[in-house]
DNA sequence: GCCGTTTTCGGCCCGACTGTTTTCAGTCG
């Protein structure tokens, strides 16, 4: 195999690496310079989200410059890189700025101004020498740093250092619903909503927004009411149309915005974002010589509203169909809406049943019975689930034996007599062992419904063999948590995707996109790239308790992030389409 | 440095809040 190309990307990954701090420094040289760091940064968002390795569009320099915001000095640095290995302009601007400069303007209140004015009269190069900078007083005598500001200072680097930030999708919609709650109980209020990258149901999340309406004479005394909700720890700021608090356990800024309620559907818009989303559809307004803001889309005297009480009466009068949330990312959607191109997103109502969840029989809290019982009563719409228990080599997971699995197989048939159908599917997550072979023999994986296989070791290494192998045998009918990743705890192992979506697609092998919230696995840019490729995805929960089987909610965004349509999830089909799906790959595997 | 359904030059999203200063620059979302 090419060894190249078997770590995911490596050179994007670098080169977009590259490209953001070379933007960095762009940024600290100052205003001259910031339409370059901008095109910098957006060079590198192409190269991040880009299907294939680089170097199948480094050809030449005009094949290159075919990609989005990669013009011919970006293409010249691109093939310069996989020629030499280091790019000149780079080297030059490492020894204009000093590097970790560029970590001390990731802390809230530090653009490159301030970072820049303090290098220049104290000489701070990093973080710790600004931080013994605050502490001896130098700083609070330079003009333009009072005791205010410093104080600022202080506390942002208190809390960038103690929290990484960011929020798991599932805490961060317990919070912010609560949050919203209270918002809504607020007298004055009109209408609330959780926005941004919540509401875009982003996997992680840096912070809470919550758009409200209101008449303008109820501004004050909604603001007031929020900055004191319980659980504030600080107020960050606080005008007269928009408050920022600190909540304290789990840390996590929340925004409130106000608007008057005919200017709800532009301030929705701007505050669900992306920013780069809003960044397209500003300049499409501009192009077309109107303006839009949080107030609405304003015609060429900035005057004349055209749209702006609801998102949809602004995307029509630019000509886009509605985009829903989970596709405002600047990943082509804006062009999709304007060729009315956009897929039908999947939606959880679509779901026929759940394709992996665990029972008292290997690492689950509950017995067979009471998840079917659970899932029936969640999710009346479901025709099936399948219990996939771990075989016997996950040891910590308490996986099961050929003898076990027959036992287990007699009490699914007792549940299934009592609900009156076979609404237990008898499956199987069968472990993926380090040689890519499966760790039950196959007389025993013919005897289950539905064989999910996964990798449980071994999650430093490139585990493209192993993926490879679990595909190509017969009796595999979907890979399960593919990446290994865990959120802001494990990085996924090294895969060649492109490889392996290959291989699924030709073989008729599934990908799981599983709904748990520290794994979301696939993500959304891997599960796009898999559809591309020809390959049927599964969203399931992964449930080890009755409580996880609504996770499916959790996955469902995950798949429309992706642009998934219901075509692309099997198990929106009825259990006969499931077994279609399972049976073509083995019969194809008998004609061979 | 990129880009073009008026442009190959002249743009590059837009407004709120803060802190400090005395009319505004810097930062954020």
């Amino acid at each position: 195999m090419d060894i190249a190309n078997t770590e995911d990307w490596r050179t994007n990954r670098e080169l977009a690496d590259i490209f953001t701090r070379m933007a960095g420094c762009y940024r600290y040289l100052g205003n001259t310079e910031r339409f370059r760091a901008i095109a910098y940064e957006r060079a590198a968002r192409t190269l991040a989200g880009l299907p294939d390795d680089i170097s199948t569009y480094a050809t030449d320099t005009a094949s290159l410059d075919r990609l989005p915001n990669i013009g011919e000095g970006i293409a010249e640095r691109i093939l310069e890189y996989l020629q030499t290995g280091h790019i000149a302009t780079w080297d030059e601007l490492q020894r204009q700025v000093p590097i970790p400069l560029l970590d001390i303007m990731e802390i809230q209140g530090m653009g490159p101004a301030t970072t820049k004015s303090l290098h220049e009269a104290l000489g701070i190069e990093d973080r710790q020498d600004l931080e013994d900078a605050i502490r001896d007083g130098r700083v609070s005598k330079l003009r333009g740093f009072g005791p205010k500001r410093l104080e600022n200072i202080r506390k942002a680097l208190k809390l960038d250092k103690e929290s990484h930030g960011r929020l798991r999708l599932d805490t961060a919609l317990r919070i912010g619903e609560d949050l919203l709650r209270q918002v809504r109980a607020i007298p004055c209020v009109i209408r609330a909503e959780l926005a941004g990258s919540l509401r875009r149901r982003k996997e992680t999340i840096g912070d809470i927004d919550i758009l409200v309406t209101c008449a303008a004479s109820g501004r004050k005394s909604i603001i007031r009411h929020f900055t004191r909700t319980p659980g504030v720890s600080r107020v960050l700021a606080s005008g007269d149309t928009k408050a920022s608090i600190l909540l304290a356990s789990p840390e996590v800024q929340a925004d409130l915005r106000l608007v008057e309620p005919e200017a709800f559907g532009s301030a929705f818009l701007y505050l669900t974002g992306s920013r780069e989303h809003n960044i397209r559809l500003r300049s499409l307004a501009r192009e077309r010589h109107g303006k839009i803001n949080e107030y609405g889309l304003f015609g060429p005297d900035g005057k004349e509203r055209l749209a702006g009480d609801t998102e949809a009466s602004v995307y029509q009068a630019l000509g886009l169909a509605y985009i829903e949330p989970e596709l405002r990312e600047d990943r082509g959607e804006l062009d999709l809406a304007a060729r009315n191109r956009l897929p039908s997103l999947v939606g959880v109502r679509d779901m026929r049943g759940d394709m992996q969840m665990h029972s008292v029989w290997s690492d689950g809290a509950t017995d067979i019975a009471t998840l079917a019982s659970e899932a029936l009563r969640r999710f009346p719409r479901y025709e099936y689930i399948v219990i996939t228990d771990h075989s016997p080599s996950v040891r910590i997971a308490r996986g099961i034996d050929p003898k076990g699995f027959r036992r287990q197989w007699k009490e699914i048939d007792r549940v299934n007599a009592d609900i009156g159908r076979a609404f237990v599917k008898k499956g199987v997550e069968v472990d993926i062992l380090a040689d890519g072979s499966l760790d039950l023999p196959d007389d025993v994986l013919e005897g289950f419904e539905w064989v999910t296989a996964s990798i449980h070791s071994g999650f430093r290494k490139d585990n493209t063999e192993r993926l490879l192998h679990a595909c190509r045998h017969r009796l595999v009918h979907g890979i399960g948590h593919p990446s290994g990743r865990l959120l802001m705890k494990r990085e996924p192992y090294a895969v060649d995707w492109p490889a392996v979506f290959r291989s699924a697609a030709e073989t008729g092998t599934s990908m799981e996109i599983n709904a748990q919230p520290d794994r979301l696995d696939l993500r959304d840019d891997l599960a796009r790239q898999a559809v591309a490729a020809g390959v049927r995805l599964t969203v399931s929960t992964d449930a080890h308790h009755p409580s996880q089987l609504d996770h499916i909610h959790l996955g469902i965004s995950q798949a429309r992030r992706a642009g998934c349509t219901r075509e692309n999830i099997l198990n929106t089909l009825p259990w006969a389409g499931v077994r279609r799906f399972r049976d073509a790959k083995a019969s194809s595997y008998a004609t061979r």
